[in-house]
DNA sequence: AATTAGTAAATGAACGTTCATTCATAGTGG
DNA sequence: CCACTATGAATGAACGTTCATTTACTAATT
């Protein structure tokens, strides 16, 4: 016998691998349960529904991916010693690391940008992620902008653009993945934001 | 009693409305041939199996958007009077035009994009469509780039690039349309072809 | 022109399967 | 002994698919 938060964990993490390997549509209470290692009724103690369980686990991965992002560009975080030039450099890294770019994460995430249309507990996740994002990406293009006297430069349609790259970039990892590689992509964003700030990055 | 292509095109049509309202796994035989304004069994006569009718709505949406784009990006089509800047801007009207960017079939290619990663059917159909737009836009591009004397720019990571974008762009006007709006998400998108074709774009 | 036969389209009740959910029962730790 | 966790057979609803039947149209025959 496990605690609560234990076991909540272990399902959630089981229903991102079915995700992942069977789709959205063909995960089933079964197939989440068996992967768990745990008995068919016990993710109905823990989340109440299924439909409940599902929001949960796009929860978790929206959150585990803001938390990243976050430590990124939270300014109080990169306010002593990190320059500028390095926090953009730290964002490019970190939206094209190994961790954030697993098949297993993105499947799961445009999984449920799918149904997202469709399902209002979804989308409000979803657009309140990217908004977060959007947000502070923002802030940090415009210090950029400020810092380095570009002329010209608009830091949300900057922002705008890079984050749509940047989900452009996942959806073809995923899809195509023999056509891009992860590093051919990382160098296609690179080059967005080498466009943009050329005095911040080489 | 219509001919057998009339009733598959009607019967694609309602399963295009039927995924973006209700999502590609609350589609069901019953809630298609409902909005068809057709009986129930309709369908198997048709399509054999609701699998296949699936795949070849996904395939009919996807074949509209290549058409639209080989008009645009077949040499032959645009070179006897078109000039390379003309087709450039055509492409990113046609890219952001109501057509494309109305709610109904973003919701759709995104729903089989979900799936795309656990159905080798979608996946086959979407990555082979994704490499026809990628090829046409590497090759205007490759013609821009010579035409213009642009020195350092690789046709195939701005094609990358600007595909990727549009995807991602795509993604957020169907996510949060209130955030972006179609106008401002082409100002985005030029943005970003103005950065590498200054002198075919203004 | 009227009748008939033949072919294909269309219907929807019925069937078997699968699904999420429930709950009586059992196990466990304090 | 009590509260909490865990099990999995049972349940009923919903699903895709089938198929006997009906309908609609065409063409050949009288």
């Amino acid at each position: 016998m496990r605690s609560r938060s234990e076991r909540r964990l272990q399902l959630i993490e089981a229903t991102i691998r079915c995700i992942a390997q069977h789709g959205l549509s063909a995960t089933t209470m079964q197939l989440v349960t068996r992967e768990a290692g745990l008995s068919l009724g016990i993710a109905n103690l823990h989340f109440q529904s299924k439909e409940n369980l599902l929001a949960e686990t796009l929860r978790h991965v929206t959150r585990e991916y803001n938390d990243g992002l976050l430590a990124i560009l939270t300014p109080k975080n990169r306010s002593p010693d990190g320059s500028l030039a390095e926090t953009l450099e730290s964002l490019l890294d970190f939206q094209l690391s190994h961790g954030v770019t697993q098949r297993q994460k993105m499947a799961v995430w445009f999984a449920y940008y799918g149904e997202a249309s469709a399902r209002p507990i979804y989308q409000k996740i979803c657009s309140s992620s990217d908004r977060l994002s959007m947000q502070k990406v923002e802030e940090l293009f415009a210090a950029i902008i400020s810092e380095g006297q570009y002329p010209d430069r608009d830091p949300q349609q900057l922002a705008t653009g890079y984050l749509a790259l940047i989900d452009g970039l996942w959806l073809s990892l995923l899809v195509a993945p023999r056509v891009l590689t992860k590093a051919r992509g990382k160098d296609v964003a690179r080059a967005y934001l080498q466009q943009a700030f050329p005095k911040h990055l080489h």
